[in-house]
DNA sequence: AGCACGCCGACT
DNA sequence: GTCGGCGTGCTC
């Protein structure tokens, strides 16, 4: 009679990751519905477990069940129908648990999760606890005594103050009657910020002078003067602290002078400056070749076919425009709307563009928002207060009431893929959605992935055009330089001949010059000349980089000559970017005790001590993430090269996102080469990606706009293409080459990671998934066809003392397939004993990597 | 993962 | 004799 809840239970371990069904008490029964969060009974202790409702259903043999405990008091539940089936398609496509697929749908504040505290046990006595602890060691007296200090601690504090096995001890001293534990269920929904207005009361004033508080007396006069004002501004006014006012406000309150109305209001990181972004807003027209696209687009919109568009524009083409297009018109049909920007583009710049057009229907969604932020902005969006949704990655997930539009903006980025646990591509998760709900997904991008591309060259999308740059962008001229060359020639500067002229004669007229290097820090290695060992990271295994200290910088002449090392030892230090170990340049070789070191190797430090040198009066802005540690840091270098503080842009990644800067005439790519050589498929497909929209940056201007793009191998024919901006033929040559050697999209690939600070033990396992695997495809998996490599070190092998192994499977993923992998790691978290230590292996799967 | 049940060595 | 070590097995 429909009074079985099937239940996913939040943090249990992926092996035992089901539903589990509870039966409803009847008092129960109208909260513990689909998608309401419940505590249940769990285990042979019975633990208190948080889990969330899946189904209702008749279960025949009832009488075996357990109940649920209680519900959370939250209608309509915050996981929606829509919700509770992407959570399970996150769980069959990214081998996840249900609890994470959960915390990704929702906002952490909104989950209730169980607490596990520690504290002094209520009725014991101190002679009990003496008597208790003589008999007992050292370590479960300072257990004691820390808790003894605290009112309570909970399990994870306790753990990271006294180690793993902590749990033993904290059983031991419950069972001496001593330290009680008590569970508690934080409930989720309660992180809502509540402003309070305070009113006048009706009826005769009192006289302010018997009031026995000057505080109170200020505060009712205000509160007389302007009725209806808020705590928060009573604080301002009066220079008070907000718990002075709040004190007083109620002492008023009691006094029945005066009265108090509280709301809950939404907390808006982005409200402030929203007003000043004016200039986006103008209209615009759309060319005769954007109005095509948007035609196209518009069409699809409102088919009922396959819902998905690639829209591929040149550089400068105006996409933005066109999509913008498509948004009002999903908005036009009362429908919700997804827009999906790379981090490094959600600046203030675009979200301001947006908030003009769109005024405050739009929730902004990124990394960097505090909880209480996140919560307030998926309410927002929940309520259908916020119907367009602009944000990174998890912004796919946004709750938006009758979805109508997902866009990918730049679908190509590898940010798109999450790198922590549920291993998702926002590319799938949104086209999952699309699916359910009827709404369109376009995917935007200058440079398409391959497989998207392919997608769309296969028919599964919709191929929209933009094959002309806009308005009066001329294609920007390409200027190639050979670093090889340079070198034979005697320029050993990291900068070429060609570039120095184009810096020189921008700085001459006015310009400005951006250059890019992807490369952080002075040099990026520093190597010994006797054994030629490069210094490494002591946690990790990857060279170490030389970074100089704030206001240093390295004299030219004196490389290797007396007394150079130590010039280098007072200006720098040594830095991993792996693991962010730092320590100082070494007298000697740890290897072989020499002390002659090459410094050698690229970076942006070095770079713009090089530009100093070579223009003493230009200013050079240097944005690098050391440079853009601050709040806004990188808004601010950003806006003071604008307004033409500094000549010279240099940095990594960042500035090739950059926007529009009208004076900017010389872009540089000074290390072209750096991602051509990396050991994986998809590196010609970044480089092409990376020269194609650096090159296409240069011409946005009305100007004669240039790239020099610096390189070892200038006859590389995708540097050729990228000069000529022809994606499609580096499509072409790209897709044979996959096609050829089997790679995405022609197979999927599925990496395995099993993961350890033991080395033997991890070498131990990694035999023992090679069995398995073997086993498993020879016994229960006979249909499966796949292709097993491995197991290889991980590109870096080391990071922070864990060390990484893995396995390859090329594949055609399908239910069949992901069961296979699914099998794999269940029996490895099974096998996998006590891997709450370091020294345990444990075992990761992501499938269809970015990166392998 | 966490907890119970179950079978062997050093304490009162 | 019991407390407590951790090996094995289960979780509606």
């Amino acid at each position: 009679m429909n009074d079985v809840a099937g239940v996913y239970i939040l943090e249990s371990p992926y092996h035992i990751d089901r539903i589990y069904h509870y039966y409803i008490p009847r008092e129960l029964s109208d909260r513990v519905v689909p998608g309401a969060i419940v505590e249940v009974p769990f285990g042979n202790g019975n633990r208190r477990m948080t889990g969330a409702v899946y189904e209702i259903t008749d279960a025949a043999d009832k009488e075996e069940l357990k109940p649920v405990m209680s519900a959370a008091d939250i209608f309509p539940p915050y996981l929606s129908k829509e919700a509770l089936r992407l959570c399970s398609f996150l769980k069959s496509h990214t081998l996840c648990t249900f609890g994470e697929a959960v915390r990704c749908v929702l906002p952490s504040a909104a989950i209730s999760r169980m607490a596990e505290y520690y504290r002094i046990s209520k009725g014991s006595s101190e002679d009990d606890a003496a008597k208790v602890l003589s008999y007992m060691n050292e370590k479960a007296v300072f257990v004691y005594t820390e808790l003894k200090g605290a009112k309570r601690l909970s399990k994870e504090k306790l753990r990271a103050k006294f180690g793993e096995d902590v749990g033993g001890i904290l059983t031991r001293l419950i069972r001496a009657g001593i330290v009680e534990k008590c569970d508690e269920l934080k409930r989720g929904g309660e992180n809502v910020l509540r402003e309070t207005t305070v009113f006048p009361a009706d009826g005769e004033y009192t006289d302010i002078t018997r009031m026995r508080s000057e505080r109170q007396g200020a505060v009712l006069t205000l509160v007389r003067e302007k009725a209806g004002i808020s705590a928060d501004e009573l604080a301002a006014a009066l220079s008070l602290d907000k718990a002075t006012v709040r004190a007083a406000v109620s002492a008023l309150e009691k006094k029945g002078l005066v009265r108090c109305e509280t709301r809950t209001v939404y907390r808006n990181p982005f409200a402030a400056g929203m007003g000043e972004m004016s200039e986006y807003s103008a209209p615009f027209t759309l060319s005769s070749e954007q109005s095509a696209a948007l035609h196209k687009l518009l069409e699809l919109y409102e088919s009922d076919a396959p819902r998905a568009a690639l829209l591929h524009g040149v550089t400068g083409s105006g996409k933005t425009n066109v999509i913008l297009k498509v948004i009002d018109r999903a908005l036009e049909d009362g429908k919700g709307v997804i827009m999906l920007v790379p981090e490094i583009a959600l600046t203030p710049q675009t979200v301001g563009r947006f908030a003009c057009r769109y005024g405050d229907r739009i929730a902004v969604i990124h990394s960097a928002l505090s909880a209480g932020e996140r919560f307030d902005a998926w309410r927002r969006i929940r309520s259908g207060e916020a119907d367009v949704v602009i944000g990174t990655r998890s912004a796919v997930f946004a709750p938006v009431k009758e979805l109508g539009l997902i866009i990918i903006d730049e679908e190509h980025e590898h940010t798109y893929k999450s790198d922590t646990d549920p291993k998702y591509l926002a590319h799938d998760v949104a086209s999952f959605r699309c699916g359910e709900t009827g709404a369109t997904l376009i995917l935007a991008s200058a440079t398409p992935s391959v497989t998207s591309y392919y997608k769309a060259v296969t028919g599964k999308y919709t191929l929209v055009e933009l094959k002309n740059r806009f308005g009066s962008a001329a294609l920007p001229s390409v200027e190639v330089a050979n670093m090889r060359t340079e070198l034979m020639s005697g320029n050993s500067s990291p900068l070429s001949r060609v570039l120095i002229s184009r810096i020189s004669e921008d700085l001459k007229n006015g310009r400005q010059s951006i250059l890019f290097l992807n490369r952080r820090g002075y040099n990026s290695t520093i190597t010994c000349r006797s054994c030629g060992e490069a210094v490494k990271c002591p946690h990790c295994s990857v060279t170490m980089t030389y970074h100089t200290k704030k206001g240093y910088s390295i004299p030219r002449e004196r490389e290797a000559g007396e007394g150079y090392l130590e010039v280098r030892q007072k200006a720098g230090y040594l830095h991993c970017h792996m693991c962010g170990y730092k320590s100082h340049v070494p007298e000697r070789c740890p290897g072989c005790g020499e002390s002659h070191f090459l410094f050698a190797g690229l970076g942006t430090q070095l770079a713009e001590d090089e530009l100093k040198r070579l223009f003493p009066d230009a200013k050079v802005a240097r944005m690098d993430h050391d440079t853009t540690q601050g709040k806004a840091a990188h808004e601010k270098l950003l806006a003071s090269f604008r307004e033409g503080e500094a000549d010279i842009l240099l940095g990594t990644q960042m500035v090739t996102k950059g926007h529009d800067f009208p004076r900017v005439t010389t872009v540089g790519i000074l290390n072209a080469d750096s991602s051509l050589f990396l050991d994986d498929y998809r590196a010609n497909e970044r480089t092409f990606s990376m020269l194609t929209q650096v090159i296409g940056r240069a011409g946005r201007a009305d100007s004669n706009g240039v790239s020099v793009i610096q390189t070892f191998s200038p006859e590389s024919d995708i540097i050729e293409l990228a000069k000529k901006q022809d994606y499609r033929t580096f499509f072409d040559r790209e897709i044979r080459i996959r096609r050829e050697l089997t790679f995405p999209p022609f197979c999927d690939i599925a990496v395995i990671t099993l993961a350890s600070s033991d080395e033997a033990r991890l070498a131990q396992a990694a035999v023992r998934m090679g069995e398995r695997i073997r086993e498993h495809i020879r016994e229960d998996f006979t249909d499966v066809k796949a292709i097993i490599y491995g197991p290889f070190e991980a590109p870096v092998y080391k990071v922070q003392n864990v060390c990484r192994l893995r396995f390859v499977i090329k594949c055609r993923l399908s239910r069949r397939t992901r069961d296979f992998i699914s099998s794999l790691l269940c029996d490895f978290s099974r096998n996998g004993k006590n891997s709450r230590t370091a020294s345990s292996v444990r075992v990761t799967a992501d499938l269809n990597p970015t990166t392998i």
